[in-house]
Parts: C-alpha cells; structure tokens; sequence
DNA sequence: AGCACGCCGACT
DNA sequence: GTCGGCGTGCTC
C-alpha cells in the first residue's frame, strides 16, 4: 500500500487492500486498487459488492484472502471525505473484540449518516450584483434588493422571506442579472466557542479542581479524572475550564450526556460560558443536520459537540478531551444491535486518542469508584454546593406504618408536607417512575389480565391517549369494553399507581395545586422540555408529578420539596445493580430540591426503610453505601472483581429455541474460576414476539470471556432461525 | 444488511 | 398458467 505521500504509480500492478464495510460481516473483505488510484488505510472508498454498490473504509493491506485473483474485484473511487480516524479504526477493533460484534457491524455506528457519502447537492445563495442592470424594478423586487444589499449571501427562501415576497422574485431577478447566484457546498456556519470569555466567578475550591483538570488537558496524554461532586456544587462550570483549555489548544472536545435532547439547560449554561450554543449530536436531528455535523466534525470545523452516546464515534480528527458527564448513567449501555457501554468505550476511545477523559457523577458507578481506589483513575472533589444553597433534608416514611388509604398512594406526612411548601408559594416535586395510568388492569369477574402479546408483560393503560400500551415493544390497543376472557362488561380494575393516577389523587387532595404531569409521553423534544421549564420557572406550574425524566439536568430554584412516591420500584427484580441504582437515581431525585437559599426537603415513601439503600440515602452516606455494594460484590466475585457476560437466545420458534439452548448447555465450559448459569427465561421471556432464553456467565478476573464464548459457541451450530446476542458486563438484566 | 434465488399457494 | 410469499445463502 502507498503512503499518503507516495505518488508511485508503477509500485505494483496487482495491490489488493481490505476493505471495512459497514454490515454484520464478520471482517473486511480484499479489493484490487486499479491503477491510478491512491489509497492508504482511513479512506473511505466505494466498492461493489455483490449487485450493490457501498461505501467502506480502507482497512489495512490485502493479499492474504487465498481467493483467486479472478474473484477479487476493483476498488470503484475513492469519496472526497477526510480519512477516518486512526483513533476511531483502532476504536472499530477495540469494541468489535472486547464486545464480540462483528468489526462492520462497528463501523457502522461511525458511518451512521447515509448523506454523508452520497454527492453534495450544493446550494445556491444569492447575492446583490456590483452594478444593477437596468431592469423594471417593482416593489416587491425593491424589497428583495433592499434585504440582499445588507448582510451575506443567502438562500432565496431566506430573502424571500425576509423581504415578504415568494422565492420566485428571487429568481426572477437573479435572471434578470440584479441578483448574483453562488453554489456552495452544504454544512452552515459553526459558530466557535470562546474559551477566554469571563464566564462565571469560581469558588476557591472550583478553581482548584478546575486548574488541575485543565492541566491534564495541556499534557496532550491519557487519564481519567473522576469529577465527583453533589447537585449544585458547579461540576458543569468546572469542567468547562477543561473545556476551555481544550479550546486554547486549537483541538476538539466531545461531551456525553444522557437524554442530550431534553438539557435545554446544560444548552444555555454552555452558552454562558463560551458565548455560542455547542454543536449537539442526538437521534432526533433531522438527516441533514446529521450530515452537516458528521461533516463538520471530519473536517475539524466543529470545535465542541455534545451528544448522545453516539457522539463518541464521530470522527474527531483531534480530539482534545472527552469529558461523560452523569457517568453512572445506564442510558449510556447500548442494547441493542451492538452491545456496548459507551462510558467504557469513551475512556477507551481516550486511550486509543491519547487524550484525557473526564467523568462527571454525583453518585459515581461502583466500577469508577474502584477504580479510583485502585490508583487507574485520578479523582477531583466538590463537596459542597456552591452559593448558599444547602443540602435537602431526607427523611424516610415508612409506608407500612403510615398506613395508605384505598387507592391511595400519597402518605399523610407527604400530602401535609405538600400542602405547606405549596402555601408558602414554594414548588413541589412528586417522582414516580412508571408511566401512564396503572401497571395492571384485571377483570374484577375472573381476575383475568390485560397482558401484551408480544412480550410477557402487562399492558398499562393510558387515559389520556385511551389506550393500552406496552412499554416494551411498543404494541398499543385501544382498551377492550368487555373482558376477553369471561365476556364481563365494564369489569376492568386498575392496579397500582402511574402517574397519571397520581395525578388524580393530588386533584382530590390539592385541588388548588396547579400540577403538571411530565413524562416522556408528554415532553418529547427539546421544544416541550424548555416550554416546561419555562411554565415552572414563570410558576405558572406549581407541582410536578414526573418519572425519571425529571430526575436529570433541571434546576428550578423555588422547587423545596421532592416527594418519593415509590422508592422500592427499582429494588424489585433481583438485579445486580438494583440497589445502586435505586441510589443514583433517588439520590438525583433529592437533589432537585432545594437551591439558591432555599432549605429543600425530601420525603422518601418506601416499604424498606431499614434497607441499606434506603439508610443510606436518610444519612447522606453515600459512600458508605458505595464500602457496603463493593463488600458484597467483591465477596460473590461479581463486577468489578469478577467478571460477567450474558448469552441472550431469542426467537419467534420457541421450540427451535430450546433446542439450540439444550446443546449450548451441555457444551457449557466446566472450568475452575468459571460459572455457567442458565438457560433460565429472560426476565422478559416473551419480547417483540421472540421468545428468550438467557445464559449467565461468571468468571475470575483472570479469565478472558473474549476467548471463553467464541470457543463455546463454535461447538453448536446456530440455527438459523435462532439469534444469539452477546452482553459483555451486562448492566440491565432484562 | 440487502439482494437473489428458489420453491409452494391464490389470483388476473 | 403466473405473481409473490419469505426461508436460505452469499457478498472480496
């Protein structure tokens, strides 16, 4: 293969190069590169293959196929993009052999912008002509030149709009000459941060954190940083100085954070600091925003992009710093396609970038606490919250004493606590993380219940929408008037609380609240989120009743009271991470209460109050917590210290499924320092209409799953009706 | 993934 | 007699 500066064309008639496509192949496949043509290893290149023709990535030198040379075809052209990184092809191999995913099925992620390698459709702008021609000037074209004479060349639509005329008289003068057409490429203007605005004034202890992260930042080399501090002591602010520095060095900076669509917030605190919006990078951009970005941050034009978790695959020819922001979150684990944690892969793709990466948390994984305690992660603490806002109290009512009335989930000492902050004007939050209106709706004649019948999960009912729905598949039906099963009229029964029954009983209990459901049936883009926000912050909305979506990113400085209406909802279900979870997620509930010199107080109702999770989060012993989880997880050898992976085998034969698990079983490797659980039914045994089957697999540290599973699933052959997905450190267990 | 090939049921 | 269902297998 030639270097990038070789021009000899003469080097060898026959050069073959692997060619990385971006399909579920298991490797790259050889091309021939005809003569003329240049290529080196990052280059994206269109090939054909079999009837289709695709895009793929230069992946390395050919040759060592053992085809024929007949069979081998020629490389078609090479697509006027930036080569893809080196960083991202080595991150390409580093998650398709740690993740045991097929390498195209990885590239995949970093080439998901179809746009991008399709031809440039230029746009034309227009622009007032040195001299106007003499032409009949009418009024509406007297507006157009009026527009276009001040400020830059632009669409016809946007003049158009601007001077009150259809984009026909735009035309209609650029024909006559008064109007000057220019084509440009597609891709908009990237406003640049600005890293050396003032910004906001830093406590002495911010500052410090600030400094040393920023100095990581100019020694250009890998570590990660652990930035733990609680809600409100001012992470953001600090790590933005990171940013800053990243800035300073003219390279790049790409910031992960969960449900990015919804941080309207984090959005404007951004812009506070560095006088212009960030890029974003979120699945609801439209295609050719996508493209504009993808685009952008290939040719270095993007300086700052904050995204999902598929922003870590963009193709940062530069990359600075990449700093994960609530680390713990477990939006982060993809599930589906290729499985992958893209905390993990972030740090990863640090190492791969030679860069540093910093993890912000106020209730840090259990796997990044260790490993700061083990010495790999450095660690930066803010412990107090910034300004005068103190702390909430959290107290625990024990629901089991306090006993609930009939149909009601709103304890007395919570309904008094609501009743006195919304008199002292104040805002109140009521957290229950479940959806629509029950969980369960039964036939109170023969107890029959609604259940999806794709997934082995109950239907819960909606009453705005008047449906049933299955959060899991998606399946909605309108809700039956007579019970399927013994033909009763009128005799469905809600189970248990949503929040849309909540919201019914705080009608009945505080029928002056001015309350707001939000939930993500509700607040389903960026435009809804800041529409909320502004309804609280105006105090238009005085009492919230949301799930999680509420629990990140908002700050609302007169909301003092948070009540928990359901603690033990995530503690169900015996998952490695239950308690853990259930402490990151209340404990950023808790903190949504209280701000700027208002006390907060948090109201936890549970059934558990003498549980570790929930004793701990009473005394704010958050890392006494942390000791007890990594106790116990060191003892049964689970991760950190051990490690774990599932097997998922699904499909719509649920025969053919057992089958092929029965054989997977008896070849189950029987070693020492490795456990193999299962078949057991996935929690959800019945999902999309697959029928699943889950295998667990536990090992020493010492032992390399990557190796283990191959070797074991290569003795049974996979029917092809049946799918196997593999879940290396599965953090979800359904 | 997607596309072709292939072998069985209901239609102009 | 054909159109078309999606099972199987291949793509350098």
């Amino acid at each position: 293969m030639k270097s990038q500066a070789s021009t000899d064309l003469f080097a060898n008639d026959s050069q073959l190069v692997k060619v990385l496509l971006p399909l579920p192949l298991a490797g790259p496949y050889d091309y021939r590169v005809p003569p003329g043509m240049d290529v080196w290893p990052g280059r994206f290149v269109r090939v054909p293959f079999g009837p289709r023709r695709l895009v793929g990535v230069v992946w390395g030198e050919g040759g060592d196929s053992g085809l024929e040379a007949s069979r081998i075809k020629d490389l078609d052209s090479v697509l006027p993009l930036p080569d893809l990184p080196q960083a991202n092809r080595d991150l390409v191999d580093w998650i398709s052999a740690y993740c045991l995913a097929p390498q195209g099925a990885v590239l995949r992620m970093a080439m998901s912008v179809p746009a991008v390698f399709e031809p440039v459709k230029p746009i034309t702008l227009y622009e007032p002509m040195e001299e106007l021609p003499d032409i009949r000037l009418t009024a509406a074209r007297k507006r157009v030149l009026t527009v276009a004479a001040d400020g830059p060349a632009r669409p016809a639509s946007d003049l158009a709009r601007d001077a009150g005329v259809s984009t026909g008289v735009v035309t209609g003068l650029a024909d006559a000459g008064a109007l000057k057409r220019i084509s440009v490429a597609p891709g908009g203007y990237w406003p640049q941060p600005d890293p050396d605005l003032p910004g906001p004034g830093l406590s002495e202890l911010q500052s410090k954190a600030a400094l040393e992260m920023a100095e990581h930042v100019k020694a250009r080399d890998f570590s990660v940083t652990l930035l733990d501090g609680v809600t409100g002591s001012g992470k953001t602010e600090v790590y933005f100085e990171a940013v800053a520095e990243s800035l300073r060095q003219g390279r790049q900076v790409v910031v992960l954070l969960p449900e990015i669509a919804l941080s309207t917030q984090w959005l404007s605190r951004f812009e506070r600091r560095f006088g212009v919006a960030p890029a974003v990078w979120h699945s609801d951009l439209t295609q050719s925003k996508r493209r504009d970005s993808w685009k952008a941050v290939a040719e270095g034009k993007i300086q700052v992009l904050v995204g999902a978790r598929s922003a870590l695959h963009l193709p940062f020819p530069d990359l600075g710093l990449i700093v994960i922001d609530e680390e713990h979150d477990q939006s982060f684990k993809q599930e589906e396609g290729v499985i992958y944690n893209a905390r993990d892969m972030g740090i990863v793709r640090g190492r791969l970038a030679q860069c540093p990466v910093i993890l912000a948390s106020a209730t840090p994984s259990l796997e990044t606490v260790v490993n700061v305690r083990e010495g790999r992660f450095h660690k930066l603490e803010l412990p107090e919250r910034h300004g005068v806002a103190e702390l909430p109290t959290i107290e625990l009512v024990d629901i089991l004493k306090n006993s609930l009335g009939r149909q009601r989930w709103i304890s007395p000492p919570l309904e008094t606590a609501l009743k006195e902050t919304l008199a002292r004007g104040e805002q109140a939050l009521l957290f229950l993380n479940r959806r629509g209106y029950a969980p369960l709706t039964l036939c109170d004649g023969c107890g029959h219940r609604l259940e999806c019948p794709n997934c082995s999960a109950w239907l819960v009912e909606h009453r705005f929408s008047k449906r049933l729905e299955c959060h899991h598949c998606g399946y909605a039906t309108r809700k039956p008037d007579d019970c399927p099963e013994c033909g009763a009229h009128d005799s469905f029964r809600a189970c248990g609380p949503g929040v849309e029954r909540l919201a019914e009983e705080v009608e009945l209990i505080l029928p002056e609240a001015r309350a707001e459901l939000v939930t993500s049936d509700n607040i389903y883009g960026p435009a809804a989120a800041s529409a909320f926000v502004d309804r609280v912050t105006s105090g238009e909305t005085n009492l919230i009743i949301g799930t999680q979506i509420v629990a990140k990113g908002y700050h609302f400085p007169k909301l003092t009271l948070v009540g928990v209406v359901d603690a033990d909802l995530g503690l169900a279900g015996g998952d490695l991470r239950a308690a853990e979870r259930t402490y990151q997620l209340l404990h950023q509930v808790a903190g949504r209460a209280g701000r700027e010199g208002h006390k907060g107080r948090v109201l936890i109702q549970s059934a558990n109050v003498d549980s570790p999770v929930m004793e701990a989060l009473a005394k704010g012993d958050r890392d006494g917590f942390l000791e007890a989880e990594s106790n116990m997880r060191e003892l049964s050898r689970m991760p950190p210290f051990g490690r774990l992976a599932a097997l998922i085998i699904s499909g719509m034969d649920e025969v053919a499924v057992d089958r092929f698990c029965g054989e997977l079983a008896r070849k189950a490797p029987r070693m020492d320092g490795v456990l193999v659980l299962g078949p057991a039914p996935a929690p959800m045994a019945l999902l999309r209409g697959r029928h699943r089957r889950r295998f667990l697999i536990k090992a020493d540290k010492r032992i390399s799953l990557q190796k283990l599973i191959p070797q074991w699933l290569n003795q049974v052959k996979e029917p092809s009706s049946v799918r196997t997905q593999i879940d290396i450190d599965p953090v979800s267990f359904m």
